[in-house]
DNA sequence: CTACATGCAAAGGATTTGCACTCGC
DNA sequence: GCGAGTGCAAATCCTTTGCATGTAG
């Protein structure tokens, strides 16, 4: 009941804060919130390293692809930056660089923190999955008291091999 | 004392670990690991957040203007790239992504782990600047355990305003 | 001398923009 | 019906590649 139901809800409170803004709902703009709520993340689970299809953090071609792919609404290229950017503005989906050349999105952890987490990179076969540790939060909010910059965001990378490729 | 002839030393060891992987050392290289020991970041001292002449983590075209403008030896784009991929690969060089929509490069921290830092991001200006944290290395550290991931390399990105921009 | 290093220009890929058309409100 | 949202195609920007030439070893 958890997965399901919880993606709908970010999709609609998505919806709802971005007409609370003042936008307008296209059809283009509800298919890439639906992509988004359905290959986000779930929990605590890691991504499973999937070759082709990736399930963490999708660049726009990525999500293009997919939704082209699975019959839902065709969207076009442009489109897709321009909603992605307005979500990014809005504070509804983040942009992770992954040191791949692309730019790759995905939802924006809640203000409580949840679902907050930052990324396994594998140069090998590009797979990206995501991990969360207590003690690298702490690490990062005490120091980020100290540093001359205000803070507001801070990403995290770690690169290496997976167990697939390692072998 | 330290500043001059340390960063001296470092290009000249980069020429000697290129020599004895079995690369010949021609002029546009030599120019560019000047170009890089000269504006790479300096011990512990954080680069003064200059607003155009960025001093920490440069664009390929970055370093491609400076050479030009001082009068260094002007060096073709496509040999930039071609001479950083090179650095990347022998790990005298180490990319950077600050989320700024390109990539960036500097001197890679040497084995005993010496320079080991990580970037600091105004969002308003694009001023970048160097942090090092020994707290979180040891998170890093101890997270790299527990990871489905043989890690190789981390990096940190906070993001911000700078103190100037926060006025 | 021979092969690798470089420069130049064209190609490639990702992302953005201009403009006409459609649809939400 | 007005104006924001969208599609299409051209334009940009960063980066890579092909090929001819120069030069280190």
């Amino acid at each position: 009941m958890s997965s399901g139901s919880h993606t709908d809800e970010w999709a609609s409170r998505a919806e709802a804060a971005l007409a609370a803004a003042g936008r307008r709902s296209g059809g283009a703009r509800s298919a890439l919130l639906r992509m988004l709520a359905e290959t986000g993340i779930r929990a605590e689970g890691a991504c499973p390293p999937a070759s082709v299809e990736q399930r963490c953090a999708l660049t726009a071609t990525e999500l293009e692809d997919a939704l082209r792919a699975r019959s839902a609404r065709p969207v076009s290229r442009a489109s897709v930056y321009r909603i992605l950017d307005e979500l990014e503005r809005a504070g509804l989906v983040a942009r992770v660089e992954t040191g791949q050349g692309v730019v790759r999105y995905e939802r924006a952890h809640d203000a409580e923190g949840a679902h907050h987490h930052h990324h396994l990179v594998c140069d090998s076969c590009g797979v990206v999955m995501p991990f969360a540790d207590e003690a690298l939060e702490r690490a990062i909010a005490e120091l980020s008291e100290r540093v001359p910059l205000t803070v507001s965001e801070h990403e995290i990378v770690l690169h290496g091999a997976c167990s697939a490729c390692a072998s």
